[in-house]
DNA sequence: CGAAAGGCTCTTTTT
DNA sequence: GAGCCTTTCG
C-alpha cells in the first residue's frame, strides 16, 4: 500500500518533510491524525527507518491504538518496537528503565488524582493546617501548575507572592515527602521527573537522544511546558521534531496546556517548516460555516481559513426545551425519528455535554425509551470504591510502601483496626524509623514479646495478622499469574465475602469480575510482571469504552471526549449560560473563549447535522435555575440555522409528575404566525445591537423572544417592548 | 471499634 | 443531590 496515495497536497508535504522541525497547523477534519500515522508509515516503509528509533505522543492512549492498528495496515506488519503513546505513559517506561539513578524504584506506584487528594490532606494534616482555610483541591491544582512549569518545592518557596502561595510550597514539599515515602509519582511526576533525570544524567539523555531520530506529537496545543521541555530534550540531538495541532482546538487550559507552546515553536526552531491543512473532509459546508463563524468570535487566535468540496448540507436546529428532562426526551425521539426515515443509524448519532453530571437524565431517557447507547465513561469504571479497593491490595502487594493504600484497605472487611490502632502503629513506626509496612512485618513476627510495644497486645495482634496476610499475599503473587492471584487475593483477603454481603453485592462483584477480565489480558507474563503492567496499564488508562466498537449504539460524551472523534449526527445539549460556558468560567475572557472553542470543537465532530439544544429550566446542584440560551448561539448567523423552535412533548409521553407540574405550554409555537418577527431572523436592538432570534412564543397576543446579541448576550425580550428592526 | 445519622460544602473538563 | 466529614451512640 502506497502510504502517499490519497493525500493533498498539503498532507503530502507534512508527511514528505522528514528533515528539521516541522509544525503543522491542521483544522478540524483535515486529516491531522491521518498525517501523522502516514509520516510514521513512510518513515518505516518508504525511508527504512528502524521503527525502534521513532517516537510518537499522542494525547490518550485511545489515540495510541488507533495509530497502532491503522500503522499495521499502511506498513503491513505490526511495528511493535516503535515508542507509542501519552506522555506519560511514555514517562513511565523511562523511569522504570533509568529512574534507579535518580533514587526512583522501578517498582513505584503511580498515583491518581483521588491518592493525590489523601496525600495533601495527610501533609496539611501534619503541617498544622486548616482543610477548610485550605481546600485541598486547591492546593493540588497549585502543586500540579508548579509542576508543569518544572517548578520544585524549593522554588515555589523562593518565588511565593502570598500568604497562599507560601502554604502552597510547604505542603508541596511534605506532599513530596510524603509521595516518597510511599514510592509513588504522581502524573506531574511522571513527566517532570524524567525531565530532571535528562538534565541530571546527560549521558542518559544522550542515550535516548541517539535512539531518537524522529519525533513526533500530535494534538501539540494541549501540552504543558513540561511535555514540550521534554520532547527538546529528546529531539536534542537529531532535531526532526514534528508537531500537530489546532490552537482553535485547545481545550485543556486547566491541566496547564500552554498555547505558548504552539508560538514558541516557531521561536524555538526559527527553521521550521509550517505546513497548514485547512480542507475539510469531514463535515458539510454549512456545518464548517457554522463552526467557522463561532471560532471567529474570539480574539485569541491564528486565523485559519477552512474549506471544504463536501456538499451543502443541512442547517443546524437550534431547539429549546423546557426541562433537561425533556432536552433528553428531544434527543432520544429525534434520534428515533432518523433511524426510522433512514437517515442515521444509531452508532452515527453522539450527544455530547460539557459537565459528567448531565448524562444521567440523557441516559435515562434513552433507557426509558429503549435505545441503545454507550456512555464514554471515562475513569468512572476505575472510580467504583470496589475497585478501588482490589486495586490497592494489587498496588500494596507490588509496593507494600503505598500508605494511600495500605489506608484504603487496612480495615476493608473489617479486622477491627481503627483510627486508634493506626495512630499507635504510625507512632511506633515513626519512633523506630521504620515504615508501616515494616513495622507491621515486625509484629507479624513469631518472637514478638508485647512487652516493648506501646500499645495493648490486643492491637498488636490484629495488626500482626494483617501483617501476616500482606506477607502470604506478597509471596503468593510470585508464584502465580496474575488472574490466579487474582482469585486467590479476593478469596484470602475476605474481600469477596465482604463485598457479598454488602447492599448491591452482587452488582459489586460483577464489577471486580470485570477487573478481572481486565487482568486476563496479563495472564501470560511471568508473575511480577504481570502485575506490574496492569497496575500500569490502569493507572494511565482512562477510556473503558471501544470493548464493543462494533455495536450499533448512541454515543454519550463529554465535548472534552469527544476531541478527535466523528460523528454523522451531533446533539449538543445544555447550551447555556452557566453550562456552555460553564458558570466557573465566565468572569475570564480568555476562559470564556476555551469555552467557545469546546464548542467549536463539538460542532466539527459532525460531518452531516448538528442539534443545538438548551433547556429553560434545569436542575442543577440540586436547585432548579433558569438559564438563557448560550451566547455562543448568537455566534451563529441566521442563514446557517433552522428551527430555533420550542419542542414541546408529546402529550403523556413521559407521564412523569414533571410532565403534569409544566405550566400550560404556549399552544402554537414556531410555526404560529408571529407577526414581525420569527426565529433565525437576525435584528437590531437600540441598546444591545445585533443579535439572532433564539426562539419566539405567542403569549397571548404579544410573542415572548429569547434574542441571543453577539455583544450583549442573550436577553428575553417581549416583542411590544423590544422595538426591534430586522436586518438583513 | 463501627454503624448510623446529621451537617456541611461545592459542584468542569482528564493523563 | 452527592460525597465527604464529623458526631453520636451502641
Amino acid at each position: 500500500m502506497d502510504v502517499l496515495v490519497d493525500l493533498n497536497a498539503g498532507q503530502r508535504e507534512a508527511v514528505e518533510t522528514i528533515e528539521g522541525p516541522v509544525l503543522i497547523l491542521a483544522g478540524p477534519g483535515s486529516g491531522k491524525t491521518r498525517v501523522i500515522t502516514h509520516r510514521v508509515a513512510y518513515l518505516i516503509k518508504t525511508c527504512g527507518i528502524n521503527p525502534h528509533r521513532i517516537m510518537a505522543v499522542t494525547f490518550t492512549n485511545k489515540a495510541a491504538r488507533e495509530m497502532t492498528e491503522r500503522l499495521q495496515v499502511l506498513v503491513s506488519r505490526a511495528v511493535g518496537n516503535l515508542t507509542l503513546g501519552t506522555f506519560h505513559a511514555i514517562c513511565a517506561r523511562i523511569l522504570r528503565r533509568e529512574g534507579k539513578a535518580a533514587g526512583i524504584n522501578p517498582g513505584f506506584i503511580i498515583y491518581d488524582e483521588d491518592d493525590q487528594l489523601e496525600l495533601i490532606k495527610r501533609a496539611l494534616q501534619t503541617l498544622n493546617l486548616d482543610p477548610k482555610k485550605f481546600v485541598p483541591r486547591a492546593i493540588l491544582s497549585a502543586i500540579s501548575a508548579s509542576k508543569s512549569r518544572m517548578l520544585t518545592p524549593q522554588d515555589c518557596a523562593l518565588g511565593s507572592r502570598s500568604y497562599f502561595d507560601e502554604v502552597v510550597g510547604r505542603v508541596y514539599e511534605r506532599y513530596q515527602q510524603l509521595l516518597n515515602e510511599s514510592q509513588a509519582l504522581d502524573f506531574d511526576d511522571l513527566l517532570m521527573r524524567t525531565v530532571f533525570l535528562f538534565r541530571n544524567y546527560p549521558d542518559i539523555l544522550a542515550k535516548y537522544q541517539e535512539r531518537y531520530i524522529h519525533v513526533m506529537v500530535d494534538e501539540f496545543q494541549d501540552t504543558n511546558l513540561v511535555q514540550y521541555e521534554l520532547i527538546k530534550q529528546i529531539a536534542g540531538k537529531y532535531r526532526n521534531i514534528c508537531v500537530v495541532g489546532d490552537p482553535d482546538q485547545s481545550i485543556y487550559s486547566w491541566r496547564f496546556a500552554d498555547l505558548r507552546n504552539i508560538l514558541n515553536f516557531e521561536k524555538d526552531f526559527p527553521d521550521a517548516k509550517v505546513v497548514y491543512l485547512e480542507q475539510n473532509y469531514r463535515s458539510t459546508q454549512r456545518i464548517l460555516e457554522t463552526a467557522s463563524h463561532l471560532i471567529k468570535a474570539n480574539q485569541q487566535r491564528k486565523y485559519k481559513e477552512l474549506w471544504t468540496n463536501n456538499e451543502l448540507g443541512e442547517r443546524t436546529s437550534l431547539i429549546e426545551t423546557y426541562t433537561e428532562q425533556e432536552e433528553a426526551q428531544f434527543v432520544v425521539q429525534e434520534i428515533q425519528r432518523l433511524v426510522d426515515a433512514g437517515e442515521a443509524k444509531l452508532g452515527d448519532c453522539a450527544v455530547m455535554y460539557r459537565t459528567n453530571a448531565q448524562s444521567r437524565v440523557i441516559e435515562e431517557a434513552f433507557v426509558r425509551y429503549g435505545v441503545p447507547y454507550k456512555l464514554v465513561a471515562g475513569t468512572r469504571f476505575y472510580e467504583r470504591r470496589e475497585i478501588k479497593d482490589i486495586i490497592s491490595y494489587l498496588r500494596l502487594v507490588q509496593n507494600p510502601y503505598d500508605s494511600v493504600s495500605l489506608m484504603r484497605i487496612v480495615n476493608v472487611p473489617g479486622r477491627g483496626i481503627g483510627q486508634h490502632s493506626l495512630d499507635e502503629l504510625a507512632n511506633w513506626a515513626a519512633s523506630q524509623s521504620i515504615s508501616q509496612y515494616q513495622a507491621l512485618q515486625r509484629l507479624a513476627g513469631p518472637d514478638l514479646e508485647s512487652a516493648h510495644l506501646p500499645f495493648s497486645s490486643r492491637i498488636a495482634k490484629t495488626l500482626g495478622n494483617f501483617g501476616s496476610l500482606l506477607k502470604e499475599l506478597i509471596a503468593q503473587s510470585l508464584e502465580m499469574n496474575l488472574v490466579d492471584f487474582f482469585d486467590f487475593l479476593v478469596t484470602r483477603s475476605g474481600y469477596k465475602d465482604f463485598i457479598l454481603g454488602e447492599e448491591n453485592g452482587d452488582e459489586r462483584w460483577d464489577n471486580v469480575m470485570e477487573l478481572r477480565t481486565v487482568a486476563e489480558g496479563y495472564r501470560d507474563l511471568a508473575p511480577a510482571e504481570g502485575l506490574g503492567s496492569f497496575l500500569e496499564g490502569v493507572a494511565l488508562v482512562s477510556d473503558v469504552d471501544d470493548l464493543k466498537e462494533t455495536v450499533d449504539k448512541v454515543t454519550l460524551i463529554t465535548l472534552h471526549q469527544a476531541k478527535g472523534l466523528e460523528f454523522g449526527v451531533v446533539f449538543i445539549v445544555g447550551a447555556e449560560e452557566g453550562l456552555l460556558p460553564h458558570f466557573r468560567s465566565m468572569d475570564d475572557a480568555l476562559q470564556i473563549e476555551e469555552e467557545r472553542r469546546l464548542a467549536y470543537v463539538g460542532i466539527t465532530r459532525a460531518k452531516r447535522k448538528v442539534y443545538l439544544v438548551h433547556a429553560f429550566r434545569r436542575n442543577l446542584m440540586g436547585r432548579s435555575t433558569v438559564n438563557k440560551a448560550s451566547r455562543f448561539l448568537g455566534d451563529i448567523p441566521a442563514n446557517l440555522i433552522s428551527g430555533g423552535e420550542v419542542w414541546q412533548a408529546a402529550e403523556s409521553t413521559l407521564g412523569s409528575d414533571i410532565a403534569m407540574a409544566k405550566p400550560k405550554a404556549p399552544e402554537v409555537p414556531s410555526q404560529a404566525p408571529s407577526p414581525e418577527v420569527k426565529s433565525g431572523d437576525r435584528v437590531r436592538h437600540a441598546q444591545f445591537g445585533e443579535g439572532v432570534v433564539v426562539s419566539s412564543v405567542s403569549r397571548g397576543d404579544d410573542s415572548e423572544l429569547v434574542v441571543a446579541f453577539s455583544g450583549a448576550g442573550v436577553k428575553k425580550l417581549l416583542l411590544s417592548f423590544a422595538k426591534l428592526e430586522k436586518v438583513n
